[in-house]
This record gives structure tokens, C-alpha cells and sequence, in this order.
RNA sequence: GCGCGAGUGGCGGAACGGCAGACGCGCUGGCUUCAGGUGCCAGUGUCCUUAGGGACGUGGGGGUUCAAAUCCCCCCUCGCGCACCA
């Protein structure tokens, strides 16, 4: 032989090796898909199976589907799809019918903005990219239900999520009922006139629209003005995020200016109460929770209404009331349309310069101060937070209770998007409103006596006391008085007081805020919304549906002069006219008309907020999913009130947005009878992220990690010294590992386990591919226990395994099994480790009855060699659907177990003993211990702590 | 600033309030081998040690308890989320 021999070649022929695996796997991979193994049968319908099967209790255990990036998959993406895939294995194992699958979420930005750097169309590579993703995970071994599989990009997809958008469109929220219900019978009612129009003439005497503006107050899909970040250089619209500190555009460096668009909506806004209060059931970790609940940010307060001379009064929201007394003047948002209405020609006599800015007049100066925050990003007006700005609107409104002429101002501290975008000002009792009130010299009054030894002179204060724990001052008219009151008592008589006299009303205000559902873009899915020639919005019937999407010859966005803050958004669907302008007969009698079609395309949102319920019947074209299929998989049951999927498992980016979004179309497909599940999650895990060390060069640049060398805790890249930290994995830092790279060295089972195995599943952890080798030792071992690595034979014997080796193998199965159905793979592989380690060190050739063990034990984690072993050991049927070891509890319990004796809390001996020892006798038994005794040293005994039999604790005199 | 979470060997991490460091990586020594990025065996928290053991030890400080990595309070560091929310 020559000197070169690798070691493959004089290794044991039956050595399980990264060649063996590879065989293996690609062998069962096939096996799995030829023979649908993991197809999960329906109740009923074209994917009805296997009756056995599917009258077990079923599990619906989903990833957050993932988006097919052109750059592939790295080996943190998988984390979250091995997890999972591992659980639902288990469940299989123990009893249940587990359906489990993945698709793809691939409408979106990246495959757009691909397209209009390549020309490449988004379907093109989008469809190239699934392909390889699909490669990619397709070698891990997942044990996905093939046929259930979906792209959200697939118009028999897209035509369920347009369905989707018309029950939305066509339903509006009844307050009284507190549930959606089709716009149909809100029509009825103001046709019968049981529901008075706004301006009480008949349904019937109002134009077609005026109708459909009534109608579209009501709506849950409904167009408005939305103001949003327009570029006009780029052409585009952007996210907050993507304009930079000074209000330009971060591609590109553009002005960014804010626009109103006219945008379609959603009116998630009605559903904030339940969508708060069903959080309750939700088997969610606790942090998203409180996530989705401050997103909502149900605040209760009151709506008071300051009157302005001559002319509207301010609405204002407050949570305090009862300090109503203390307000001293109010601010609106600058954006606030009363604006225009209140300011007089001319500053009042005798106006304080600083509230006029300088300015000859009113309007100039609001004119000025609008212009100014406009220009501001919302980012720069936060960083401004200290700096109060504002400018006086020389109005003046009236303070309803104290009736005192309070000032109006506008400044940028007060947001249109919350509340009334007005406030009453409270400098004494308010943070913002003190600073604010101290750089324009406005009057303050203490109207909550400070529990601190302030005074009660708001001159003199250094900050505002906001405090509830104290009583009310300063605070009576001829009508009422809340001195003396504590907050809470106050609250309540003033609003009752408000009440009474017409001026307000206790309310609740939400933080959160209706839904922006349309974008500028291409790649997304089409509304099916067509306009007459009025301008009304006609939704089309569910025979026109799916709407598809158009070819168009260009994806970019029109682009403007940049400077020109007039222009408008062109959508690329726009520019197709023969699409854009159609005749179509709708079917609502009108008979063929000519229409418009809406060109915006939904949100990345859309596909995903109905996807677990498309996995359920996938094939449906007659209906979003068959009640019976859904009831069966989804619906409520015990413990689960509000039914939905049994495990959902994705990145905590996700908490608010798509888990809020989900949840409200849930809610909507329920009320309208379409499903019988509330909720669409039932339980909720947050995988964490697999970190990878950055290393760079003394410039700062990323070098390939792969090629950094260590020595003696240093690293170096050819030859040169290079830092390292920890940051994400990815192509940009050069520190990518691939999921392929790691199967070819290793094989896909040992990646699941090294995956399983580096901690927790929802804590954060770098990869360090030197490690991986721990995991494929562990099933070289566990082959060689089984197979003779020589000649390939089976080595199990029939004859019965010894006492300790029952002990450890049933021990481990109990362990393994419990950490299994709590998501504890880490610990779950120590003890198979430790069972395997126990096996190798006793010798011998393994029982049949370990061996089989053992291989099922491991089935969830490496499914391929557990296979491969299952048939080996003369099994004809798949190991995927055994029976999961149960372990003889007699087994569990060892024979005698090891008691640790403390003096004053430090181990002094250890005691063998059994296990259903009495306290009394172990008592006994310690006291005796020479080593005990010796600790003692004679002291007398002062207390002794027996907790049969693990331990005696003795505390000396 | 507010909220949430986390700090344990050289590294990833174990540990119902009850023996800190399971399991793995790495490292050290030995065996196998012509050889080894192979396999196997043993060791591996720190310090002291007359070799039997002893002392210390879970970010820092206090507390509760017979007993604290674990529960409570304060501080430090890191991560994540939200941010003028009336």
C-alpha cells in the first residue's frame, strides 16, 4: 500500500463513518418519502389515512415557516426545525397523530429589489430558492408531511389570503355582540332603520356614496390617509427604520418627507380587548405576553372636552382626571387638523414673546413649527425628548371645571397617533409638561398635596410630583370638590361630575393602532378591490378569485425629483394598464362596467397570518378549510379553551407584529363561522439564536473565520493577530456554516445532535464546530454496541441484561422520556450519552432488549441510524411509529442510594443505605458515623434535620 | 429612561432550596498503531497537602433558612424589547 493510505480505507469496513452515514441516510431519506411515513391522515377528505392513526390524539406542532433567501441556509436556521421535528418524533412515538410540515413565506422585499438590480423576475429566483432550501433541510432528516407543503406565492395560496381580505372587507364590528359579523346585516339595519344613518335621512335617500362611506367607517378592511415616510428619490415608501437620524433615507441618502397616502387598513383596534384578554390562556412565555400586552397598552382615563371660543372645542384624553383642576394650558399635536381652526388673525394683546417664536402672527408661526417637525424623522424627535419645543397657536380654551382661559399650543411632545393627539397640560403632576411649561413660563398648580416636604408652591419645585399615594388639593368649584380625596376616589367623582355635565366621559384608550395593510410594491399578493368610475371601492365575488398577479415589465419604482415633497407613489401594478382598466360583471345587477383595479399588493404580513390553517386541508378549492379537518386538528378542548396549534416554535422577533396580526384574523375567521379555534397558537416557544464568533483584522474587517487560527489563546489570520467577539452568524461576517458542510463531514444525525446537545433550546449559544465531533463519537459508539464494526453482523445476544445494566437502561428511559415532552434535548442526550458510555465500559455484546431500547431511545434525535439499527436488528417495520420505552418504575429506584450527612451544613460523611429507610433510623445511623462524630468533636446537638433518605443535616449547640 | 432576561471550570453547559460542575469540547498522561485531525483507558474547578485529606469556590455586597447557584433587597456587567403613550 502506499504511504498516503487514508484513514477511511484501514479504519474497520463497518466503522460508522461520515460515508456510512451519508449512505444511510440518503437510503431511509427516500425510504421516508417512497412511503409517505410521515403523512398525518385527515378525519376526512383527500388526505384521509391510516383509521388506526388517525384516531389517536392528534398533535399540530408548526416552525415559523421560513422566507427563501437567496443566500441559503446556515447552520442556525435549522435550530428551530430540528427542535421541533425531534418533539413531534417523540409524540409519534407516544400515541399521537402528529402533523408537522413546513412551507414557505416568499413573497416580500429581497426577491423584488433582486429583480430590479437583475431583471431576474421575483418568481424566478424565488422558486430557485425554495428549490435549494428545500435541498438543504430535505438532508436533515425532517419528518415532514410532504404533501401538506406550500408556498404563500402559490395563487391556489394566495386566493385563500384574498378570500380572507374580502370576508375582512366585507364585515364590520357590532360593539353589543362583540363579535365581527357581515357587513350584509349592518346594511339591513340601516335599510330598516333600526340603525339611524349619521345625519338621520334614509338608507335609501343616500347616493351610492354616501353609502359607501358610511359603510367603510364600519368596515374591518377599510381605505384612509395614512401618513407614511415617502421618498420621492427612491420612489418608495419607507419603514421607520429605514430613514436615518436627520430624515433622510438610508439607501441612497434621499430627503425623506411625510406624506398622506391614501392606504387600506385594518380595524384590529376592535379587537384590542380580546385580543388582550386571551392572551390569559395562552400557554406563551410570559416576556411575549407582557410584549403583546404593552404593544396593545390598554390605559383607562377620561375624554374631557375644553371649550374654544367661537369656535369647536378640544377633545382631550387623560389618565388624570382628577387632576383636572392643576390644567393649565393644552397642547395639540402639530398635525392636529383643529389647528387651523382655532388661530386668530393676531396674537392676542400683549402675547409673551417666548410663546410667539418671534413670529408676526399665529399662522405664520404654526406654519413655521409644522414645517420644522415635518422635517424631523420620528428618531430625531425622540432624541430631542429634553428639548421642548412648541409655539403658541394664540388660542385660548376653557378649563371646564376651574373655568379658567387656558393657552393651546402645538408642540411635537404630543403624538396624533395616540390618544386625541391633544392633552390638557399638568406641569405640576406631569414630567413633560414641566419642562415644557418651564421654558415657555406657563402657570403651574399643585393640585395633588406632594407626600415629600416640597410644598406646595410648583415654583419652586425641581420636578413634577406624580405620585398616586396622596391626597387632592386646590381642587373645588361651586359644584364640586376633590380636596381631601385620595387619586383613585378623585378620579372617579370627577368623572362622574364630566359625566353629568356633558363635557366627558370615563374611557379606555389603546396604544394600539389600526393596521396598514397596503404597500407600493410588486411582489406581493393583489387586492381584489376593483373602483367605478365614482371612485367606490367594489369588492369582486369569490369566482374572480385567485386575482393573479401580472407580468410587468419593469419592478422598480417610479422615482421622482428628490426635493419634490408634491409627488405621489407610482405602483409598479399601475403601469400595466390593459390589467389596471377592465370590464367586468360582478354580479351585483349592475351587469358588465368598466373598473379600476386597486395596484397596491398586500403586506409580507398577509401570507402568514392564516398559514397553520392551509397545512390542514391544502388541496381545498372549494373552501378555506373543511370545519371538520379544522375542528379535528385546531379546535378548542380541554385545556385549550380556545383551540389552536399544540406547538409553535420561532424567533422572539416575531412577539408582536405576526403573532398579533395571526391572532386578530383568527379571531375575525371565527366570529364569521369559518373556524372553530379562537386562538391560532396555542403554545408558544421562543428558540434562541446560534451565535458565531466574529474575527477581525486590526482595520475592523471581518476575516473568514474558518481560516483563523489559535495559539495560546490568541488568534491569527495568515499570520496576522485578529480580535474576536461574538455576533450572528452570516455571509456579511464571514463566519456562515453550512448545514451541507456539516452533513458532508459528519452526517445529518450527528448535526441534529450537536444541535440538540449545545444547551438549552431557547438560550442563545455559539457555534464551535470543533465540538461537533462529540455527537458523532457518541453514535460511533452506539453503532459499535450494536454492529460489529469487523464483519457488519449484529452482536445483540437473547439472553436477559444484568441488574445495573436494568437499572441504568431503565433510569435512562425515564429521564430521557420526561425531558423529551418538556423540550430538554440538551439533558435528554446526557442521558442517552451516560446510558450509551454505561453499555460501552460493561463489555460484552448488548441484550436484544437493551439494543432495541436504546436505538428507540435515540430515534427522535438521529433518525437515520436509529432506522438503520431498527431493521438490522431484524425489524420489518419503520422505527418512526414503535412505541416509545417505558420505563419499570422497580428499575427506577436504585437499591440503595447514597445519604449525605452535614454538620452545620458542610458534608462530613456519606452514608450507603435503601431508600424506604425511616427518618428515625437514618437519624440513628448518622449520629453513629465516626466521621460525624468526629465533626462533632463533642459539642452537644442542638437540632437535627432528617429528609429520608438524601440527607441529615446536624446542627451542634 | 422604562420593562424583561441572564451572569456557574479554559469553552458550551448540568444541578425539585439539600453532595456544585452531569454530558460534551478542549487539555494532560497511557495503551493500540510504521504513522495518525483514528479508536480505547485514565485524569482534569482553585489553592494547600507529611497523600489521608483539608480550605476556598456559582459577577459584587447584604439578608431569609438547619441548609442558597437556586428565594428576597441593593449594586455591577452583558443581551433583548419599547421609548415624549397624556
Amino acid at each position: 500500500m502506499s504511504e498516503t493510505t487514508s484513514a477511511a480505507e484501514t479504519a474497520a469496513p463497518h466503522r460508522y463513518t461520515a460515508a456510512m452515514a451519508a449512505d444511510i441516510e440518503a437510503r431511509w431519506q427516500d425510504f421516508w418519502d417512497a412511503e409517505g411515513t410521515y403523512e398525518a391522515p385527515n378525519p376526512t377528505g383527500d388526505l384521509a389515512g391510516d383509521p388506526e392513526l388517525a384516531a389517536r390524539p392528534k398533535k399540530f406542532i408548526m416552525d415559523m415557516f421560513p422566507y427563501p433567501s437567496g443566500a441559503g441556509l446556515h447552520v442556525g436556521h435549522p435550530l428551530g426545525y430540528i427542535a421541533t421535528d425531534v418533539f413531534a418524533r417523540h409524540q409519534r412515538m407516544t400515541g399521537h397523530n402528529v402533523l408537522h410540515t413546513l412551507g414557505f413565506d416568499a413573497f416580500g422585499l429581497p426577491a423584488e429589489q433582486y429583480a430590479v438590480q437583475t431583471g431576474t423576475h421575483p418568481r424566478v429566483s424565488t422558486e430557485a430558492n425554495i428549490e435549494n432550501m428545500t435541498a438543504q433541510l430535505r438532508r436533515l432528516g425532517l419528518g415532514h408531511d410532504k404533501r401538506r407543503s406550500f408556498a404563500t406565492i402559490e395563487s391556489e395560496y394566495y386566493k385563500w389570503t384574498q378570500w380572507i381580505f374580502l370576508q375582512i372587507f366585507n364585515s364590520w364590528y357590532d360593539t353589543e355582540a362583540d363579535r365581527a359579523r357581515p357587513i350584509a346585516e349592518l346594511v339591513e339595519q340601516f335599510e330598516s332603520g333600526a340603525r339611524p344613518t349619521p345625519d338621520g335621512r334614509d338608507w335609501s335617500a343616500l347616493s351610492a356614496a354616501e353609502r359607501a362611506d358610511i359603510l367603510g367607517e364600519y368596515r374591518l378592511a377599510y381605505a384612509s390617509d395614512a401618513p407614511v415616510n415617502w421618498s420621492p428619490g427612491l420612489g418608495t415608501v419607507l419603514a421607520n427604520e429605514e430613514v436615518t437620524a436627520d430624515g433622510r433615507s438610508e439607501r441612497g441618502n434621499f430627503p425623506v418627507f411625510k406624506a398622506k397616502l391614501r392606504q387600506w387598513n385594518m380595524r384590529i383596534t376592535a379587537y384590542a380587548d380580546r385580543l388582550l384578554n386571551d392572551l390569559d390562556g395562552l400557554d406563551w412565555p410570559e416576556a411575549i405576553k407582557l410584549q403583546q400586552r404593552n404593544w396593545i397598552g390598554r390605559s383607562e382615563g377620561a375624554r374631557v372636552d375644553f371649550p374654544v371660543d367661537g369656535s369647536d372645542s378640544i377633545t382631550v384624553f387623560t389618565t388624570r382626571q382628577d387632576t383636572l383642576f392643576g390644567a393649565t394650558y393644552m397642547v395639540l399635536a402639530p398635525e392636529h387638523e383643529l389647528v387651523e381652526r382655532i388661530i386668530p388673525a393676531a396674537w392676542p394683546e400683549g402675547t409673551h414673546t417666548v410663546w410667539t417664536g418671534g413670529y408676526a402672527s399665529p399662522a405664520e408661526a404654526v406654519a413655521a413649527y409644522r414645517k420644522l417637525a415635518a422635517a424631523k424623522s420620528d428618531v430625531e424627535r425622540q432624541a430631542e425628548a429634553k428639548d421642548k419645543t412648541g409655539v403658541f397657536t394664540g388660542a385660548y380654551a376653557t378649563n371646564p371645571v376651574s373655568g379658567e382661559k387656558v393657552p393651546v399650543f402645538i408642540a411635537d411632545y404630543v403624538l396624533m397617533g395616540y390618544g386625541t393627539g391633544a392633552i390638557m397640560a399638568v406641569p405640576a403632576h406631569d414630567a413633560r409638561d414641566f419642562a415644557f411649561a418651564r421654558a415657555f413660563e406657563l402657570p403651574m398648580r399643585c393640585v395633588v398635596e406632594p407626600s415629600d416636604d416640597r410644598g406646595t408652591d410648583p415654583s419652586t419645585w425641581e420636578d413634577a410630583f406624580g405620585s398616586y399615594d396622596a391626597k387632592l388639593v386646590n381642587s373645588a368649584n361651586d359644584e364640586i370638590s376633590l380636596d381631601g380625596l385620595g387619586v383613585v376616589d378623585a378620579k372617579a367623582r370627577i368623572t362622574e361630575w364630566l359625566k353629568a355635565h356633558g363635557v366627558g366621559e370615563g374611557t379606555v384608550n389603546f396604544r394600539l393602532r389600526d393596521w396598514l395593510f397596503s404597500r407600493q410594491r410588486y411582489w406581493g399578493e393583489p387586492f381584489p378591490i376593483v373602483y367605478d368610475e365614482d371612485g367606490i371601492a367594489h369588492p369582486l365575488p369569490e369566482s374572480m378569485l385567485p386575482l393573479e398577479l401580472p407580468e410587468v415589465d419593469d419592478y422598480s419604482p417610479r422615482t421622482f425629483d428628490p426635493e419634490d415633497a408634491d409627488t405621489q407613489p407610482e405602483t409598479p401594478l399601475s403601469r400595466n394598464a390593459d390589467w389596471v382598466n377592465v370590464t367586468l360583471d360582478l354580479g351585483d345587477g349592475n351587469g358588465p362596467k368598466k373598473y379600476r383595479r386597486e395596484t397596491n399588493t398586500m403586506p409580507n404580513w398577509a401570507g402568514s397570518c392564516w398559514y397553520e390553517l392551509r397545512y390542514l386541508d391544502p388541496n381545498n378549492d372549494q373552501k378555506l378549510v373543511d370545519p371538520a379537518i379544522e375542528q379535528y386538528w385546531m379546535g378548542p378542548r380541554e385545556g385549550q379553551p380556545t383551540g389552536g396549534v399544540d406547538l409553535y416554535v420561532g424567533g422572539a422577533e416575531h412577539a408582536v407584529l405576526h403573532l398579533l396580526y395571526a391572532r386578530f384574523w383568527s379571531k375575525v375567521l371565527h366570529d364569521l363561522g369559518h373556524i372553530s379555534s379562537v386562538e391560532p397558537f396555542h403554545k408558544l416557544y421562543n428558540q434562541g439564536m446560534i451565535q458565531a464568533f466574529v474575527y477581525r483584522d486590526s482595520r475592523g474587517i471581518a476575516v473568514p473565520a474558518a481560516e483563523v487560527e489559535e495559539r495560546d489563546g490568541q488568534f491569527y489570520y495568515q499570520g496576522e493577530k485578529v480580535s474576536r467577539v461574538l455576533g450572528k452568524m452570516g455571509k456579511s461576517l464571514k463566519n456562515a456554516v453550512t448545514p451541507d458542510e456539516i452533513c458532508t463531514e459528519y452526517g445529518a444525525d450527528t448535526l441534529r445532535l450537536y444541535e440538540m446537545a449545545m444547551g438549552p433550546l431557547d438560550v442563545s449559544r455559539p457555534w464551535d464546530t470543533r465540538a461537533v465531533v462529540g455527537q458523532y463519537r457518541l453514535l460511533q459508539r452506539l453503532w459499535r454496541n450494536v454492529v460489529d464494526e469487523e464483519t457488519g453482523e449484529v452482536t445483540v445476544v437473547d439472553t436477559e441484561p444484568g441488574e445495573e445494566t436494568l437499572r441504568a437502561l431503565h433510569k435512562a428511559i425515564d429521564g430521557v422520556g420526561q425531558d423529551m415532552a418538556g423540550m430538554r434535548f440538551n439533558t435528554a442526550i446526557a442521558k442517552v450519552t451516560e446510558l450509551n458510555n454505561h453499555l460501552t465500559k460493561a463489555g460484552g455484546p448488548l441484550s436484544r432488549s437493551v439494543a432495541e431500547s436504546l436505538v428507540l431511545l435515540v430515534a427522535p434525535l438521529a433518525p437515520h441510524i436509529a432506522e438503520e439499527l431498527w431493521r438490522r436488528l431484524g425489524h420489518t417495520e419503520s422505527v418512526v411509529h414503535q412505541d416509545f420505552p417505558v420505563a419499570d418504575p422497580a428499575y427506577v429506584v436504585d437499591e440503595t442510594v447514597t445519604c449525605v450527612v452535614q454538620v452545620k451544613g458542610k458534608v462530613k460523611a456519606r452514608l450507603e443505605i435503601s431508600p424506604s429507610i425511616t427518618d428515625e433510623e437514618l437519624e440513628a445511623l448518622a449520629l453513629a458515623d465516626p466521621a460525624v462524630l468526629a465533626a462533632l468533636d463533642g459539642a452537644g446537638i442542638r437540632k437535627v434535620i432528617v429528609r429520608a433518605p438524601k440527607l441529615v443535616n446536624i446542627v451542634p449547640a
